[in-house]
DNA sequence: CAGTGGTCTAGACCACGCT
DNA sequence: GCGTGGTCTAGACCACTGC
């Protein structure tokens, strides 16, 4: 023994920085609660103030802590479950607190990648509809949702030039459609300064955006790109519960 | 007119660089090609190089760069879409190249918040099956699956002691059980050590890591946490109707 | 071995929230 | 105005890859 070769490895120091702060929220933290200041703890910890803040963007990734400029870092409750729902019915107005909230409808180009799916040409307009979610009194989500003109016939339907009465109308439109299903993707992002603005974030902070096609029988309906706070969301999907018939048999198949 | 106010808001500079950088990405460069050095980008665009690196992690996280010690920064090819199955059939042996491959399987104490979802005691063994995810050679994902005992009755059927066959026999007797439904989660972590190993990535490197529940009519037959290369991967879910068209995919474009 | 990205330092100044 | 976190600099050394 003696020498045996532990440590062969040595790890960074933000690293295992990050480690020892985790153990002490533990253990000695409440939810809350206000760490000392970044120049104090690097002091503390005998490193550099970036070195320390290496490892608290970690613990901020992983929704351990929260920071804010001009106040200080304090210790982030557990994250929120989110439930993005597998049902249709979501576009329905948001009038308990715990739902989506529409602030404004426009017309404007869709972004190429979203007229693709679309199925539209990417010069033509689309309606654009910006939701806002929150969960106890927290924004954490916005959303674009991009409708083609297509989708809405009824042009009578839209009530107001703009603002939230417009953005209702829109929806309420949608939901006459009758959707067959919808297709839906999870991915890392940044935020952009705008949907940071709303989600009381700085530009570039981690989202998880969630982009979902909603189909009708005649092709795709909507396509709505909604970015979630990453520091303080956990996205949960509901497929539990009545698994389609599992009596009968079930396709064959595996999609790629 | 003359001084109107413009640039009221100077956006950090490192913020503009990674805005600057993506163009370039998307006009002048190619996928897999090799951007110049760190300290050479960082004199070109007269900035530090620790500046230059927060606009290269940035354009990282958004899945256009991929940078390798020792190698150098490529351009990323656009994000995989890796489907996590709604059925419950996923435990098929991964013998085509796009499947779960088990690694191996041994008893052990599952993390106090898994054996809260089991409903089992924490102090109490569980088997715990690794898989790696693979997907065009690529290795995408890593997964610990916690088996309680309990749901595996027949020991005999455990086949080895160790390894890949042990792995199969405890997947193999989870499939007998008979699945009622799942619930599941997404949420953004960092790369533990091992994980990080075995998705060729640094420890801390972002990762989506997604919870399952296994139903049966009895409880929590099953955990599953498996983590997603954040980087690289486009988690998918096929909550649509029939249509799984498959019009070929164009490169996403992100949030700038 | 040379060249790459990864870590670390010890400063400085800035933008923001409070009081 | 003061204290906070956010940005930025100009260095240094380390760990890894590939020749």
């Amino acid at each position: 023994m003696g020498t045996t070769q532990l440590e062969s490895v040595q790890e960074p120091k933000y690293w295992h920085l990050k480690t020892v702060l985790s153990e002490a929220l533990d253990s000695d933290f409440a939810v809350g609660e206000i760490l000392p200041n970044e120049r104090d703890l690097a002091a503390r910890f005998g490193v550099a103030r970036a070195t320390l803040r290496q490892a608290l963007e970690q613990l901020e990734l992983e929704g351990r802590l929260q920071r804010r400029r001009g106040v200080g870092t304090t210790v982030a409750p557990p994250r929120v479950g989110v439930a993005v729902s597998t049902d249709q019915r979501e576009w329905a107005d948001g009038v308990g607190g715990e739902a989506w909230q529409p602030l404004d409808s426009t017309m404007a180009k869709a972004p190429a990648p979203v007229a693709e799916m679309l199925g539209t040409d990417p010069a033509e307009p689309v309606h654009v509809v910006r939701r806002i979610r929150d969960t106890q009194g927290q924004a954490v989500a916005a959303e674009l949702l991009y409708v083609p003109a297509s989708s809405i016939p009824d042009l009578s339907a839209i009530e107001a030039p703009s603002g939230p009465v417009r953005a209702r109308s829109v929806l309420r439109e949608l939901r006459r459609l009758g959707l067959q299903g919808q297709d839906r993707s999870v991915e890392l992002g940044s935020a952009r300064a705008d949907d940071a603005k709303e989600l009381d974030r700085l530009p570039g902070a981690p989202v998880l955006v969630v982009t979902t096609r909603y189909f009708t029988v005649d092709g795709t309906a909507a396509v709505s790109v909604a970015t979630y706070r990453a520091d303080t969301c956990r996205l949960t999907f509901g497929d539990s519960g009545a698994l389609e018939i599992s009596h009968d048999e079930q396709p064959e198949r595996q999609a790629s």
